[in-house]
DNA sequence: GTATTAATTTGCGCGCCACGCAAGTTTGTC
DNA sequence: GACAAACTTGCGTGGCGCGCAAATTAATAC
């Protein structure tokens, strides 16, 4: 990460990146392979961390608590780092790294629909419940961590999921439209 | 497709596809940067059938309305085809295509992004309602397509989709566990 | 301490791929 | 028929992913 954020990744061999930890490029590709995969490998890592968290929720508790408190709790105990934004920074703009990050994601996603299954004493492979809530969980997370990316929420990371999170789960209702305080309404879409 | 469909993609090169079609490899590699994308390039121009069935719906219709009733009216029109699904099974074996099936379900996501914010007059910029609906809607289509290809679902696509948007739009209730009528109930898990 | 076995790392080689570049070809316009 | 724009193509290059087998390292048994 070091390296695609001085270089980005274009400019780094994957040459480089086994110099750097002094392995041969073999042995890169032995555990990772390409070096999209292995920038977004660490976003699939923390499926364990999530499992965790979700497992130390109550037993009794409803599903969506225990996911959306799991989720917070993760939160809460730590903001994404610098490398973890240069991540998001990189995907958007490499389309190699753009499908791995979603992949891991999705990784992710199916870590969750598997723990959402059991709570819920459902069968994801019968009942859609598990995949639906998972995917649209990770899909708001995914939502989270874009808007931080951008560096304009006002309020702590924490906050911003809990907002998106509560939007979610109140069933999407529509908001009321933007329109600035004391300036003009926006105008109506021309085209 | 059809080469893919026979022989698996890992046993078709560039060189094959553009020899089909009557076309240098460097003219293929002028529309797509990898066989990957081209295999999902299909889904991406699904873009262009939503917007225009998105814009056909009434402009005062309720914008989550207006989605979910674009949606099923494709649906109805017409079930994914063989080629789509062969597509979704290359996705989920082939880590390549994987990626790229995501990032086109992305791309129809994020078309479906700036509907929704002109529709409900928001900035997609500063409300994230709209990438959350767009995000929601679309993992769920993404679990719809994915559950229709494991041909187990016993009514119609539209049916899948319809009963995939309402459990969504819900709220995301927690279902009743699944007991077989009439068969013992699932032991706990055990582990 | 040494022998045996398993796990990891490594070098080599091959086929394929993505893409910049510049030359060629087709298509459209006046 | 001349000109320009758009599209196609060949060539060359650098790099990548991975199978395979040898070599090194670690773990275990005796």
């Amino acid at each position: 990460m070091r390296l695609v954020v001085e270089r980005g990744l274009e400019n780094v061999r994957v040459e480089d990146i086994a110099a750097e930890v002094g392995v041969s490029p073999r042995t890169f590709n032995n555990y990772f392979s390409s070096k999209e995969e292995a920038v977004c490998s660490v976003s699939v890592d923390r499926r364990s961390q999530l499992l965790d968290a979700l497992r130390a929720r109550p037993e009794d508790e409803p599903v969506i608590e225990a996911v959306t408190g799991a989720l917070l709790g993760l939160c809460a105990a730590g903001a994404p780092d610098v490398a973890y934004l240069a991540r998001v920074r990189a995907a958007t703009q490499n389309p190699g790294v753009w499908g791995e990050y979603l992949k891991a994601h999705v990784a992710v996603e199916e870590a969750m629909t598997v723990e959402i299954a059991r709570r819920s004493g459902t069968d994801p492979e019968t009942d859609l419940f598990p995949r639906l809530l998972a995917g649209a969980v990770s899909s708001a997370m995914r939502v989270a961590i874009g808007h931080w990316s951008e560096q304009v929420w006002p309020g702590s990371f924490s906050s911003l999921v809990a907002h998106v999170l509560d939007q979610l789960l109140a069933g999407m209702p529509e908001p009321a439209k933007t329109e600035e305080p004391g300036a003009a309404p926006q105008p109506a879409a021309t085209r």
